[in-house]
DNA sequence: TTATTTAACTTGTTTTTTACAAGTAAATTT
DNA sequence: AAATTTACTTGTAAAAAACAAGTTAAATAA
């Protein structure tokens, strides 16, 4: 996997996509959400050659996301884990399924129903202010040099 | 770009990524939010091939996420613009980049800051529930299987 | 305790994708 | 009418991914 062109704007955004915008990547980390622990579960679920597959563990695990860890019962299984740094991964995760439910649902099967402990209702995931607490509108941010986000010019 | 390999599981996120998990495809729309509208500002500030850029341009306007327009002051440029299925792509951005900010901000000077027209404040994006406004933990999210996110197993 | 199986790779080759360079058509400016 | 600019397309070199086969170390089976 190779690292270039993506720092043209310094940007928390590419430095993201640096590590999560691979063709792979975000595939194992999803199946990783499902419960997927080891090697063998993420190359079968996949279809992932197994050397694409052995790279992007690695990527993973040195920057932080996943975790290598012996099996308690198969020492010579290892187990990936995600680190809370991986976990946190899960509002990127929420943002892409919530924008396909709404834009690609309308073939292949109906979306996953995600449901919210904290207050036992069907969890529709939105993106609020922290300050204020409101909904966050696309037109409603404002970038440090005062530019907004339009599609009107 | 290739479009195969990511409907083992039938899953929104996968559907998403086929469109935007590609290398170069969300840089272009990184560019849009900043306000880049045309062919030649998206090749020069991203460094892409012409080729590549001409490509993703036609599988974002065919995804219906940017749309064609004459410029008005010069007919030979083509305006791209944002559909509203494409500003909303704006929640996978704040995700991005809040992970960015808070995990890869170390090196490679200060992330951008945002602020929220709404409240005036400062801006710091939270997923939460829409139902009851709670910001969301990664715990406190179940499948409808039942299965809960998780880093103990 | 050797033999076999399994997990997690690595290595080599083919195929696909991307990068780079050059050329082209149509609109616009000179 | 000639030169320039925009938004491409085409051809070729380089890089990455896919596929197939082999390797190592641990575990279980004979």
């Amino acid at each position: 996997m190779i690292k270039k062109k993506y720092e043209h704007r310094i940007c928390s955004v590419s430095r993201t996509l640096e590590i999560l915008g691979d063709r792979w990547i975000f595939l194992i980390i999803r199946e990783a959400f499902f419960g997927v622990r080891y090697y063998d579960k993420f190359q079968a679920n996949l279809g992932i050659a197994t050397n694409i597959l052995s790279d992007r563990l690695k990527v993973l695990v040195e920057n932080g996301i996943f975790k290598k860890e012996k099996d308690d019962i198969d020492a010579r299984r290892i187990k990936y884990r995600f680190t809370q740094k991986g976990i946190d991964i899960y509002t990127i995760t929420l943002a892409l399924m919530q924008w396909g439910d709404r834009y690609l649902s309308d073939d292949g099967g109906p979306p996953l129903t995600l449901y919210h402990k904290t207050c036992g209702q069907r969890l529709e995931p939105v993106m609020s202010c922290d300050r204020c607490g409101e909904a966050i509108n696309a037109r409603d941010i404002i970038f440090e040099d005062g530019l907004a986000i339009t599609n009107s010019s």
